[in-house]
Order: C-alpha cells, then sequence, then structure tokens
DNA sequence: AATAGTATTGCAAATGTTTTCATAAATTTG
DNA sequence: CAAATTTATGAAAACATTTGCAATACTATT
C-alpha cells in the first residue's frame, strides 16, 4: 500500500499504475467532469497505492498560478502583526493558496530583498506592511507586474491598492481623546518613525492635533522607544522622573504603553489618578491588563482577514479590479485614563 | 532600462540579449566560476536590462532544491511561537531558504494536511512543533522521505529529530520552586492537553512532582484555560474565589500566569505577599510586567535559531546525520513568588 | 610548429506537468 | 440505420531551467 516503485513516483507512474495516459491523471486533478468516473476511480486508486503528491513546482512552470503568497512584515515576533498574520494566514488557506513569510527589521532594502526573493519563486501576489517602501521595491513590483497589497495602512494616495486604517487618524484620536479629559501637560512616547510611516503618520496627527489646542510637549517630555515592553518601560521611566511629570502619556502603540503602564506602577504612582495612559492598536491582552488600557482599537484581526479574501479575490479573478478598503478606528475608554475636571 | 521586451523574459531572452546560449546563461548563476568573466559581465548586464528574475519553479522541477522550509505551528499568534518563528525564519533566511508558514490551531488533523500541501510545494524540509502528531503525518513523513524536524519539545525518545526543551523538566521545575518556598495549597490553570504534548508534559510532570511530596490538588483548584490573557484571567478569578484560595498558583504557561496577575490584582490580592505565582516560558514581557513573573525559561529565541540552523545544515549536507538538541531550562525567580517560611 | 592540455561554450536531453488538437467510442436524433 | 453530436481519451508540444557531453579555441610545452 505504499510506494513500493523504486523510482520516483509522478503522474507518468500514475499513469502506467492505471493503465491511463498522463493527460487523464493530469485531468482527473485539474478538470474532474471531463473524465468519465470510472476512470477517475482508477486513478485515484492508484494515486493512493503509490502516494503520489502533486508537484506545484511543475504546474506553475507550466503557467498555472504557483498557489502561494508573499507578505513582508517588519517583524513577526510582534503582537499586533502576528494577528494580523494569523489571520491572513488562514484567510488565503481558505482560498488554497500558501503562505511565504518573511520580515525585515524595520530595513526597507531587506524588504526590497524579500520581495525579489519571493519573487523568484513565483508568488501569485506579495503583501507588504504599510505605504512606505523603497523605490527598488516599487519599481520591481511594477515592473514584473504581480500583484501587490499593503496593508495595515490605509491612504487614499496609496499607489498600491490597501487595506488597513488610517493612521493619521487614529493619532489624532488619541491625542482627542486625551485634550477632552482636560490634559494639557502630555508626554509622547514613540518609536523611531525613519522607516515606519505607521509611527510616522501617528505621530505628527498627534502634533497637529495638540498644536490646534494651543498645546504643546517640551522636549523631555517626547521620548523614542523601540516596539518592546522593557525598553518602553525604560524609556518611561525616565521621562516620570523629569522635574514636571506630564499628567498623561500618549504612546506610539499598546505595547510601549503596557511598558508605560509597568513603569508607572513600579513608581508607585497610581493610574489613572496620578498619571493617564494611552496607547494605539488594542493588542491582545490590552483588555485584560490591570488597569485595562485605554486606547485606540484598531482592528488587526479583520484587516488580516479581510486583505487575505480581497487579495486572494483578486488574484483569481479574471478582470481584477482594483479596491481598497479603510478599517474603522474607534476609541476604547478603559480604566487608564480619566478625566482631569473633577 | 527597463524590461522592454514585450514578451516574456527568461533565461533564452536574458541569452539572445546577451549573444550567447541559455546554457551559459545558467551556468554562470549556477557554477560562475565555469565562465569567462568577461562573458558574466556581458549576461550580467542583460540581466539588468531585462530585469530577469530566475524562476526557482523551474529549478525546483529539475530536481535541484526549491529553497523552501515549510513550518507548521499550532498557532502563529501567540508570544511563543511567533518569537520562535521569527528565530527559525531569520535562520533559514541566513542560508537562502524561504519560509512557507502555516497554523493548524491544535488540530492534528489540520496539521497533516498542511504537511501535504507544503509537499507539493516540494519544500526540502518541514519543521513541527511539538512531537505528537497524528500517525498519518508520520507515515507521510517517513513514506515521502522529507527531511523533518520537530522543534520546541525534546525527548530522547523522538522519532523524529529535535530541538527544543524537555516540558517535563519543565513542569517539574516549576513545582519544585513552589514547593522550596513551602507552598502545599496549590492552585493549578493548564490548558487543554488534548494535542498539546507540551502542556500535558508539564502538567503530569507538576502531579509527579507534587505527589512525591505527598501534595495533591483539589479538583476546585485545577482549572483549565487557554492561552489566552482574557480567558485565563476569567478562569483564575474563578480559581481565586473559591472558599480555600490557595496560596499559589502554577500556570502552564506565562500567558496564563499574567492572566492570573491581572486576576489576583483585579481581587485586590497583593502578589507575592497574599498569592504567588509562576509560569513556564519566560515570554517576552514577563520580566517587566510588575511585579516580574517568577517562572520557568524557555530559551525560545535560541531554539528557532539553533534549529534553523541545524535544519538547513542537514539539509544541504551530503551526508546529513542525525541530530537532536535539548534546551536547558531555567528557573527565573523574579517577584511573583515568596517563601510562606517568614 | 605540432601536441597535449585546459578553459569556454553550445547542443540537446531531461525534469513533471498542462493543454490543444485529434481521434475513437458512445449516444442521440431524424 | 445512418448521420450528427457528445463524451472520453491519448499524443505531442510547451513551460523554464540544468547539465552531461561534445566541440572549439586558447595556452603551454617540447
Amino acid at each position: 500500500m505504499a510506494n513500493f516503485q523504486k523510482g520516483k513516483v509522478d503522474i507518468v507512474a500514475v499513469a502506467k499504475a492505471a493503465k491511463v495516459s498522463p493527460s487523464t491523471v493530469s485531468r482527473t486533478f485539474n478538470h474532474p467532469d471531463l473524465v468519465n468516473p470510472a476512470t477517475r476511480k482508477k486513478i485515484n486508486k492508484a494515486v493512493q497505492r503509490l502516494g503520489y503528491i502533486r508537484n506545484r513546482a511543475a504546474q506553475t512552470m507550466h503557467g498555472k498560478r504557483s498557489g502561494t503568497i508573499g507578505l513582508v512584515v517588519p517583524t513577526i515576533n510582534h503582537a499586533i502583526f502576528s494577528e494580523v498574520i494569523q489571520a491572513f494566514s488562514d484567510s488565503i488557506d481558505k482560498a488554497g493558496f500558501s503562505l511565504l513569510l518573511a520580515s525585515h527589521g524595520y530595513d526597507l532594502d531587506r524588504e526590497y530583498a524579500m520581495v525579489r526573493k519571493f519573487l523568484e519563486h513565483r508568488v501569485d501576489g506579495v503583501a507588504l506592511v504599510g505605504l512606505e517602501h523603497s523605490d527598488a521595491t516599487n519599481r520591481l513590483i511594477t515592473q514584473q507586474k504581480i500583484p501587490a497589497l499593503a496593508i495595515w495602512n490605509y491612504s487614499e494616495e496609496s499607489p498600491l491598492p490597501c487595506v488597513g486604517a488610517d493612521n493619521h487618524l487614529a493619532g489624532r484620536l488619541a491625542a482627542e481623546h486625551l485634550l477632552e479629559l482636560g490634559h494639557r501637560d502630555i508626554g509622547l512616547i514613540f518609536p523611531e518613525t525613519q522607516g515606519n510611516d505607521r509611527a510616522q503618520h501617528r505621530l505628527s496627527a498627534v502634533h497637529d492635533a495638540l498644536g490646534e489646542q494651543g498645546v504643546s510637549v517640551p522636549d523631555e517630555h517626547e521620548t523614542q522607544a523601540p516596539y518592546s515592553v522593557s525598553q518602553a518601560k525604560q524609556a518611561a521611566l525616565a521621562l516620570l522622573t523629569t522635574p514636571k511629570r506630564p499628567t498623561a502619556l500618549l504612546c506610539g502603540n499598546d505595547v510601549i504603553a503596557q511598558g508605560a503602564l509597568f513603569a508607572a506602577q513600579k513608581l508607585r504612582l497610581s493610574v489613572p489618578d496620578d498619571l493617564s495612559i494611552i496607547g494605539i492598536g488594542d493588542f491582545k491582552g490590552s483588555a485584560d491588563v490591570e488597569p485595562g488600557l485605554t486606547t485606540i482599537r484598531i482592528p488587526a484581526e479583520n484587516i488580516g482577514a479581510l486583505a487575505g479574501e480581497k487579495f486572494t479575490d483578486f488574484i483569481t479573478s479574471d478582470d481584477p479590479k482594483h479596491f481598497s478598503i479603510r478599517c474603522d478606528l474607534e476609541c476604547v475608554a478603559r480604566q487608564t485614563t480619566r478625566s482631569l475636571a473633577t
């Protein structure tokens, strides 16, 4: 019952075993309706017996789709991206595609290299995170005419179709929430914005929103930290021990916000009584921290799932039409922010 | 300077442009030392000009390696696996391989389906998480003679080569730590062990270790929760409000432990004064929670990186030799556990 | 200058599939 | 029952590469 043939088992071995031609075997897989049920049964039996597994490389070479989609993310090891990856993966799997995954560590040159690598594998499409990519990457995509998709960000002006949220808006919502609560001394912890348009958009929107209300952030209350709880915690500790401590902290994302929260707890500051904290993202777990983190909800899972669905549709469609989807944002007020009024 | 040719640009287009034969072009890529530097230069120029990208599908079909490795994990969206995936991905990327990733949601039949899918893509190897797999999966792997690797777990008896930690030992270390501190009333929160040998090994070792000291866990102090902060928090809330609250909680992993910690905080229990908590895993962030989580450190990043390195070595080696690596565990005592003696 | 050896290159076969076209068999129709 | 369809199958070309072998050109040796 196993692969008893000495040599390789390919479509012609199956054909031989079933006493039909290779064409018929191929048809059994690709257009089963065109082959006699009886023959089909014979062939399937032979397939079982030999343990034959279709060779997608050969199909690909023939011009059929490879059945793979490449996804390039800044980093896999990150609450938010892993959620997107999971959803995207599940979603394209449903459509019969496999996921080729790579990360570039926020280095757009590496991103280019990864896209190239994927192109060598003849992926049926490439999905990238964010809207900022190197010229080389953009050129490559248009030259090779490969279906491409930007996920996570949304922008009207995006040259690529995109599925994501408007990060300007996310920053603005966060800022406005704090302003509404009466905060005027606001500390900012954001990651390096170089090569990270999400952070960049959020940060500039925050400054705009604050500026509109005449609020400015002194240099010593604006600090950088990467997306790491522990480094964010350090940064927050430094910021919170400056002479004139802000009344609220607005963080570039929820990982940073968690770091900030732990820093506050370490300093025995009561959140939200002594300090309000707001994050951006609403990561898994943000709701469960004590106290529950106030944040701007970005529907990561939704984005991933939707992106996967629309992208595979796009790829398999005969007359693919451009699409771009903006996912809604929402301010989720939990227990880490409070009004200064009372 | 771009792909001006109307048609497709393949190796023969390049050959034509460089006025050499396709063989020479192929050789330039695969055995550069066999071709005249001058010709090589001509060819590279043509490659640039036409924007040619190698077709791995065609290479694969010819019997060369596909340059892909398949990794099947229970779930991507999980602190610990995403860390392993990241490290594994980086590691195999260094060796020139691409990562095909899939998740099965703790369903071993889906795991089988994913492995099959990967075999269709002619991956050069498959890496699985854990040692427990369906018979079908094991049969498939041996029949197809595909290099396979189990990561995350380690066991002497593993039929597959493996790189990972001994989860029995992890459970035992956690239990012994609590016992040494004098705890006798210990609550347990573990995930469903069905299809999850990590959890299963840990849990049984915990029971063994406790039993050896004559400690048993009453039913109402042993509860199940999946690897989710919020669900673990719920489970812990229930457990901690039973009539006779345990003095310590031993959690199946750090995600659960975090949930338990938040539950304690919500109940205004002081950790570790009123309650000790120990996790397993030492995830990113576990050190930074307040108070810092005591846990059994499993070196996820190490495991991923090592696995990737050894596996690619194995695949590319001429006479591959079996290997299995056990990674060391360590009890990291932070601030969520305390001795009952004092 | 002839010989042997080496460095380059091209030809053609092989890889595993899909698909177009042609053919043969079976079925329907008048 | 013959003609016209329809259904089922096979033969062969095509897909993009790699590589063994043969051929040619070049270099060094005597």
